[in-house]
DNA sequence: TAGATTGTTAATCGATTAACAATC
DNA sequence: TAGATTGTTAATCGATTAACAATC
């Protein structure tokens, strides 16, 4: 079944960075859509994202023909083919790992359920949590994980789960037979090469912004010097 | 004040990417404190994070030296480097935006106190939810906002505001004169170049785990044609 | 047609990796 | 000393940008 990963000449896998701006310009279709635009160029999708517009060409050549020279790209069109490329242009049904803040938070996102993302079934390990209902799903033990999500077909999961259990809940759900993680803990998990892992640390955007403004800031008043000569003159050896 | 951006020879502005990595070696380093070890090696730190031990001896190497030939990183030196780098060796006070599912949950999360982020202010323009308490502190209406932040000396944002309402209270924000915003609002706003901003939307992760996992069943069943021959063989024009 | 804009190639740029002398 | 591991250079690799013929 696995096999050897035959990778047919010719074909380059898309860049993960590639994904990420496709993400993005479905977005920004969204917005051009609600505004009843009819078609865009590659400068008006890119440009509101800072993204130039060769950028924008050669990421969507990437995965096919989607525009029209002279006039641009048909928004309702490249919308439709986005979701189709992303694999979003069905349901996805989700299982979620922990109800404490975060959880229940996420659990009432509306933002995951406007892209066919549908959290099913709910799980915990605290029994006073067990039971309980939450938008009309009740939280089931980890020991149903594997049946409910076999006989619901349910291929991911989202963590939102204390450091400590991260690892052991991540062991669990992929001995289920789960194809895709979405870990919130703020632990770095390790799973095998055939489970798909993304991280999501909520506090590392925040550090890379105060990162940022620290730097503005430094710029600002004693412009030259960051960080105490460490990297000003080039190091003689 | 802002001046000429001088740029002193010699000096290269540390990439993106190398901010983010560095986030995640602080994690990982509090995970070898929490086991006791006094001292890591570049791969002992970049193999749970699947980054080569180059990797990780470029990126610090970047900001300074840590390390001790033939020894390694002292965890709690390295640990208390990086965290002066990223400027979170000091606490932060925040000013969230919104008090929705999201913005609760936020004001809840552990993870942003435990790294010195300190949520002091809230808003919302929901005249319902202005003068709630959360956590021992009062829903200020958005009109309020400049005096509180600046008598705060409150530098960033966090905005958990619904997608049609973000590019106007990022409007406010900037106004008021805030350093950095973390958007967490599902659509791109546009703030002027001297704000620093984040975006959070945690839905594109999840589009990247689906794209992930479809990818990896089309491998597994059709191994070759991926997306019905779009990329598949190389266009003759 | 003239103007606009694509898909794609070639040139540039930056980021990752491998290798190794220097160091403990 | 021998073994380990750094910081750094040079080589590789990939990603971004500019430019332009093809197209509507």
């Amino acid at each position: 079944m696995k096999g050897s990963r035959p990778e047919p000449s010719g074909f380059k896998p898309a860049p993960k960075a590639v994904v990420g701006r496709v993400s993005l310009y479905l977005r920004q279709l969204e917005v051009y859509q609600r505004q009843g635009w009819a078609t865009v160029s590659s400068s008006q999708l890119g440009g509101p994202l800072s993204i130039k517009n060769a950028q924008v060409r050669k990421d969507l050549a990437f995965f096919g023909q989607f525009g029209h020279p002279g006039v641009g790209y048909r928004v309702d069109d490249l919308s439709a083919a986005i979701r189709h490329i992303l694999g979003i242009d069905h349901d996805w049904p989700l299982a979620l790992v922990g109800l404490g803040n975060l959880g229940r938070a996420l659990l009432k996102y509306r933002g995951f359920r406007s892209r066919g993302f549908h959290i099913v079934a709910l799980f915990d390990n605290d029994p006073t949590k067990i039971g309980g209902r939450h938008d009309g799903l009740v939280v089931e033990p980890m020991e149903a994980f594997g049946a409910v999500v076999t006989s619901g077909k349910i291929r991911l999961a989202m963590l939102a789960v204390p450091a400590d259990s991260a690892q052991r809940v991540a062991d669990q759900v992929v001995a289920a037979g789960i194809r895709g993680i979405l870990n919130f803990a703020p632990v770095p998990i390790t799973v095998p090469p055939q489970v798909n892992l993304v991280g999501v640390d909520l506090s590392i955007p925040l550090e890379n912004l105060a990162y940022k403004v620290q730097r503005t800031e430094d710029e600002d008043s004693c412009a030259g010097a960051i960080e105490r000569g460490a990297s000003a003159t080039d190091r003689v050896r």
